[in-house]
DNA sequence: TTTATATATTTAAGTAAATTATATATATAG
DNA sequence: CTATATATATAATTTACTTAAATATATAAA
């Protein structure tokens, strides 16, 4: 498992972009979601993801609905209009930090160049 | 300028890894650096930089050297042999969180398939 | 001359974000 | 009856980062 620190700041906008892929999803499923589309190298937990969809809900960027599933209650989250917005713009912005910051991390380090004189 | 809420938890490897490429640089060098290799797209603040040099510095993955330039003090820092080891490390790492965190944003919605029965 | 801008380091105060841990509850498999 | 999986919730703590300000020199412009 990679290190939990590089999730910083990133976590809302990874949950805006499942939610802008799979309509309705549930606190659990969206967890699950991320480690399988990481083979278990990034997990997101529940500490972190509960207080991040309570927060974009305040926000109006979602809703939420109630379903019973197995006589237990499953709460769904679906992007607002509003959500789907935001969610396009932060998905674009974070791809694009994504790119530059690959592109530092490649650098190359200074060549050593060997003159024969 | 990108939101600033990407760079948290990066900034550690950013450092390490400019250090790791051009063997001593000041503080205020590396802000400059991080803004013209992004186009200032990314600003790495000094509120942000210099507690993360000194910790750095107090785990041992570098040292500094002061010299004086135009009658001011600057402060060179450069990687110890176990700094190096741990910058490779943790570039490969961040590199591998870009690329699983890229696939997922930049994967497709649900296809909508209309069937003709 | 004083103003602004660039260079350069340092640190305090506050906040936001995330970690860790725990509680609660049901279902299912062994 | 035990462990594991499913599922939500939240409190306490810690860390990391933002914002802001202090300090100081050099240089260019007005």
């Amino acid at each position: 498992m990679l290190p939990k620190e590089f999730i910083r700041g990133t976590i809302k906008t990874i949950i805006l972009k499942l939610l802008a892929q799979n309509k309705k999803m549930y606190g659990y499923e969206i967890t699950q979601h991320v480690a399988e589309l990481s083979q278990k190298e990034i997990i997101l937990s529940y500490g972190a993801l509960y207080p991040v969809l309570y927060k974009l809900e305040s926000e109006g960027l979602l809703i939420t609905t109630t379903e019973v599933v197995d006589n237990r209650v499953r709460k769904y989250y679906a992007l607002t209009p509003e959500g789907k917005k935001v969610a396009k713009v932060k998905v674009s912005e974070l791809q694009e930090f994504n790119r530059i910051l690959s592109s530092i991390l490649s650098e190359a380090g200074p060549r050593v160049s060997l003159k024969i004189l």
